[in-house]
DNA sequence: GTCTATATGGAGATAGAC
DNA sequence: GTCTATCTCCATATAGAC
């Protein structure tokens, strides 16, 4: 580990070990011991690296998805798309995902999660918006996003986990279809815009 | 305190005390020191009467909602009236909901918060309605009620913080409905029954 | 740059005196 | 029922060897 030139090595065996304890017993359940003892280091060169516990989890626990599919697609499949991606994200961010909301007593990691929650589901939909209305749909429909993950990875609904992927990609695909661009009603007043022309607020 | 014949005033003082600090702090936040310090008492009795910190934690974090409002409403406005009584919680609901979330890497924290999510939010949904979809669209309808919650109270998202309630309360109660009674589209097949008919799995 | 050894202060929990 | 003393483990920090 101590070879010289290189210098970085035991540096990037913490980075390794602390992403993924904190990716599964979380903040306060991994401690800089374990982190430690799982890179082969000393605890306290955990500490002369990167500054304190906090710092460690921030730096290792990020958060992206691809944004890709959601740029080239029909706006109308944008909900459907969206669910198809989180659900498509694997134990690993999943683990970051759970560890930022069970740690966000902290406020460090609050706002962690509040940037993760605007980059990763909000900012994604609005870009494919339009309209005075964009950012409020944005926000609702990643809402409703979050309710899946909140129920399936943070309270843990068994029957949901056991659903086939393709039905909730379909029916909740389609829910957050209705906040986006809501299809036409009936009775509409003349002069009202068509596709997510309907005001929210 | 030390009144003989009282005996519980100690006891109670102590949970008043965990009530709130739990609430304000979370579940790491807040420590036994902290608490007996609140309620005028020593450390050690925390523990001789409530055995450990999880099991005051369980004992004073309980989140409960009243039904009534959702039992003889009509099955229509049933998705605004779960989003009004949720809006309604006060500071005390916010704050169990919160350390249960966030304490939610211990396991039987975990345990309270699913059966939280189950009893407050599913079971009050499904017995209204019927069918062999009627456990399935409880779920979906919970868990995009979740995510209202997930986003003002975890999230903090600010933007939707500040939008007027009773906005919250239509358009989200609204796409709530979506799963609990989906209106009838254009075009169904011959045979296929009206309002909750629609198949889910 | 890297690591060992050690110190400090606070946490939950326990034993036992009163 | 109550409190004092104490135990163990934690995050954090520092001093100094290599």
């Amino acid at each position: 580990m101590a070879q010289p030139g290189t210098g970085t090595t035991t540096r990037e065996a913490i980075r390794t070990a602390a992403t993924r304890l904190f990716q599964e017993r979380g903040y306060a359940g991994a401690t800089v011991r374990q982190i430690a003892a799982a890179a082969g280091a000393d605890p306290a060169l955990v500490i002369r690296h990167f500054k304190n516990k906090e710092l460690l989890f921030l730096e290792t626990m990020h958060l992206t998805i691809d944004d890709e599919p959601l740029l080239d697609v029909p706006v109308e499949v944008l909900g459907e798309r969206l669910i198809d991606l989180v659900l498509g994200l694997d134990g690993g961010a999943q683990g970051v995902f759970l560890a930022l909301v069970r740690g966000s007593n902290e406020p460090e990691i609050l706002r962690r999660l509040k940037d993760t929650h605007e980059k990763v589901l909000i900012e994604p939909l609005r870009a494919r918006l339009s309209g005075p209305d964009a950012d409020i749909r944005a926000r609702l429909a990643a809402s409703v996003a979050a309710g899946l993950l909140h129920s399936l990875w943070v309270a843990r609904d068994e029957t949901l986990l056991g659903a086939d992927r393709s039905t909730l990609v379909t029916h909740y695909g389609a829910l957050i279809q209705h906040v986006l661009t809501p299809p036409l009603s009936g009775a509409r007043p003349a002069g009202t815009p068509s596709v997510a022309g309907s005001s929210f607020l």
